[in-house]
DNA sequence: TAGGGTAGTATTTTT
DNA sequence: TACTACCCTA
């Protein structure tokens, strides 16, 4: 970036400067410098960038560059000298935001940010202050940090203890309680006593003490404390937190919106200092976009910003990069309808493009028919499948979309799904690991003791327990001891001495052996891969791959303690294969991202917005998910496409179903109504688009429904008949069906991916009929399934 | 102890 | 409908 953007740094008009050593050639490079990153930038990022002393609030519109301007703040920050690296606190709330931060500063500043090492998570960061002053909360340093899955299974030890009926009060549902209770930043003392009482009967208070209690046993933290134990730790030592005062120059937070009460408390403490001086902190956020209530975030937060730091700076962002005219017309006009609102208008000098579309579908299979037919078209247009995505209200609807595309062979993916780190597999082996490097990981081995099942059920655990719990020592070294007495019957005794040989040889051979060998080993020796082998179910061979992707993953860690750190803290694995996919996930995974096209489906009143958030939260649940509408519609680039079904299974029952209201609260003007014909009209509040609908009156005789009723024809024959010429099922004609044979044939045994081992029941081109064993018949494309 | 049968339940999800 | 968690039986 050279001249014209020159004459617009401050300096530039000021009188020149004496010549510096080197000419004026490096004198200019030093002018120009500066200007290269913030050339571009509109006038008001340009104030988000430069406002750099004293608090402020970036409103931050969606699409109006909200990341850029944080990347671009630091780089400032940086680039005038105003702080080091290792003085800038930024916080995000995913990794995957931290990561991109960090690479986008690395390409602004032209070099490695390696040296920012407060930049990340508020959990890594707490993680990482924790470590340092342990002791002065009565943690070890090497503390492990448990999930949600560990927790879950302390909890039910614990209502056990206590002598509590599981079933009435069930540890899951007390994990949520806490959990809530650490939003909102209560230890066990500061819990509302009324609100305590009102699990277990009465002893949830004493329940959620006894819980903590445990974890400093274990020497242990969860997710929640990693922010509470911080908070404690300054608040008991102000020298600590004095310390923490001086190192952060400079503090910047991301989805302002999204922090919680205890997120708030913590930054708070970092923020406000005793002296009083106005902190630098910068927070971004859109208060429009805010959809994570319901696990504790608090839009409080970001709407009284001004009150908590005075003098602050409010700088709002309302200029749109991102869609087309019609498209932020009819999002802004959904979201006007909410109340609490700081208020931005986002405006866009872009064209007017698509109006936003609107269309009816008589069930949600013909929606996943119509979806995916309109993605081929668009794909037959060059329109590439990574621009194009399906954003849904809940994960069940997913799945018609992923059977259909299967069908037709469209590549997609699921994103958010069950995580890597959540999978099965995953959990069990990092076990393994964890309970060779921490051989008092009572929790890491409880889960493997006896997976693979090698005899050592519930019976000889339970002796463990009682006398780990007797003599205060972890599982393991129980087990050491009573494998020498007489106490477990003489088949368990002899596996679970073998087992504790193994650990023995395993944890001797960590310092000896690079990680990733030893991860092999234990797996293998173990018998766990084995396991996984011999089983023959749908699922194994990607366990199995799964496994091979953990222990690739281990690469580039120091050691396997090192590499347990970061997996409990990051537990997303990038993902990317280059191939190009459609991509499907929910309303909420889709925060921060966007798209040429966008698809939302589902839009009625079953669904969205979810009943249960309305008869939980009113009011502030409705606006919740408007908000979500928002966040959908706003996702898109060019095209955004809204569809409604007006009959859903939902939990295996056929409901009738009417329009979203959100549908009605777009705006006529930026919006078309598509095949609004093809919507049986059932006659129960009819939205407007019913009205335009010519056969409204009756309903029998809509097109929509004789369109349907084909549909079910040509689904009943083309499941029921062997007859080819029934198979053209509306929508499947477009399918690569034709010219290919297909190298399988009638009887052939198959596996594929999604389900399973199966039989060919029937080949029609490179198409297959297979009757899976698990998941009964279903049409495939051939290059799906291997021979099994 | 392990596997099968049954009952109960069923948004959104990051760390 | 589909999954899971638990109980009961072999």
């Amino acid at each position: 970036m050279e001249s014209p953007e020159q004459s617009r740094v401050p300096d530039a008009s000021a009188p020149p400067p004496r010549p510096a050593p080197g000419g004026i050639a490096a004198r200019a490079r030093a002018l120009a410098a500066p200007a290269a990153y913030l050339a571009g930038l509109n006038p008001e990022q340009r104030a988000a960038v430069e406002t750099l002393d004293g608090p402020v609030l970036v409103l931050a519109g969606a699409g109006t560059g909200k990341t850029r301007v944080l990347t671009t703040r630091i780089a400032h920050i940086l680039a005038s000298g105003r702080a080091s690296p290792h003085q800038i606190l930024a916080v995000t709330f995913t990794n995957k935001a931290a990561r991109e931060m960090r690479q986008r500063i690395g390409t602004l500043i032209g070099e490695s940010v390696e040296g920012m090492p407060w930049l990340g998570t508020f959990h890594a960061i707490g993680v990482k202050i924790l470590r340092r002053h342990a002791e002065l909360v009565g943690l070890k340093s090497s503390f492990t940090i448990l999930d949600t899955d560990d927790q879950v299974r302390l909890m039910k030890q614990v209502i056990e203890a206590e002598g509590i009926d599981e079933k009435r009060w069930p540890a899951r549902q007390l994990a949520q309680w806490i959990d809530g209770w650490k939003n909102r930043g209560l230890t066990p003392d500061l819990v509302p006593a009324g609100e305590a009482a009102g699990f277990g009967n009465g002893r949830g208070g004493k329940l959620y003490g006894a819980y903590q209690e445990r974890l400093k046993t274990l020497n242990a933290v969860d997710f929640g404390d990693l922010l509470l134990e911080t908070i404690r730790l300054f608040r008991q030592n102000p020298g600590v937190l004095a310390d923490y005062h001086r190192r952060f120059r400079f503090m910047l937070v991301d989805e302002y919106q999204d922090t919680n009460t205890a997120q708030y408390l913590w930054l708070r403490l970092l923020a406000q200092t005793p002296a009083g001086e106005r902190p630098n902190l910068c927070c971004v956020g859109d208060d429009d976009q805010s959809i994570y209530g319901w696990r504790g975030a608090e839009v409080d937060n970001i709407l009284r910003f001004e009150k908590d730091f005075p003098g602050a700076v409010v700088i709002r962002l309302e200029r749109n990069y991102r869609s087309t005219g019609h498209i932020l017309a009819t999002a802004a006009h959904l979201i006007a309808h909410n109340e609490g609102r700081l208020g931005k208008t986002l405006f866009t000098d872009d064209e007017e493009g698509e109006r936003v579309t609107v269309s009816g579908s008589w069930d949600s299979g013909e929606e996943a028919r119509a979806i995916g037919d309109e993605i081929e078209a668009l794909q037959r247009k060059g329109q590439s499948l990574d621009e194009i995505a399906i954003l849904v209200r809940a994960s069940f609807q997913m799945r018609e979309f992923e059977d259909r595309f299967v069908t037709l062979g469209l590549p997609y993916r699921v994103i958010g799904g069950p995580r890597f780190y959540e999978r099965a597999e995953i959990r069990d082996a990092l076990a393994y690991f964890r309970a060779t490097v921490q051989t008092a990981d009572d929790l890491a081995f409880e889960r493997i003791a006896n997976v693979p099942k090698r005899g050592l059920g519930e019976a000889t655990m339970q002796i463990l327990h009682d006398y780990g719990r007797r003599n205060g020592v972890p599982l393991m070294q129980a087990a050491r001891v009573l494998v020498e007495t007489e106490e477990l019957k003489p088949k368990p005794r002899q596996t679970l001495r073998d087992l504790m040989t193994s650990f023995a040889r395993w944890a001797a051979q960590v310092e000896a052996l690079p990680h990733q060998e030893l991860a092999e080993l234990i797996l293998e020796e173990s018998g766990y891969t084995e396991m996984w082998q011999k089983d023959r179910s749908a699922e194994a061979a990607g366990r199995l791959e799964n496994l091979k992707e953990l222990v690739r993953s281990m690469e580039g860690f120091e050691n396997m303690a090192g590499f347990l750190e970061h997996i409990s803290l990051v537990m997303d694995t990038a993902e990317g294969d280059g191939e190009e996919k459609v991509s499907i996930m929910t309303l909420h995974a889709a925060k921060g991202l966007e798209f040429e096209t966008v698809f939302l489906p589902g839009w009625e009143e079953a669904l969205f917005p979810h009943p249960r958030s309305l008869d939980e939260n009113g009011r502030a649940g409705l606006e919740e998910e408007r908000r979500l509408a928002y966040v959908g519609l706003t996702r898109a680039r060019r095209r955004a496409k809204v569809w409604f079904a007006s009959n859903r299974r939902i939990h295996g029952l056929w409901q009738s179903t009417i329009p979203s209201r959100f549908v009605d609260e777009l705006p006529e003007a930026h919006v078309e109504v598509v095949q609004a014909a093809s919507y049986g009209s059932s006659g129960l509040g009819m939205s407007r688009f019913d009205r335009a609908q010519p056969f409204a009156g009756s309903s029998y005789a809509t097109p929509g429904w004789q369109r349907a009723q084909a549909n079910m024809a040509a689904g009943f024959k083309a499941t029921a008949g062997p007859r080819r010429e029934s198979m053209t099922i509306e929508g499947e004609l477009v399918a690569k069906s034709t010219g290919t044979v297909s190298p399988f044939k009638v009887g052939d045994r198959v596996f594929h991916l999604k389900f399973g081992n199966g039989d060919v029941a029937e080949v029609d081109g490179n198409k297959l009929s297979v009757d899976f064993d698990k998941a009964g018949r279903k049409r495939v494309v051939d290059s799906f399934v291997e021979r099994a």
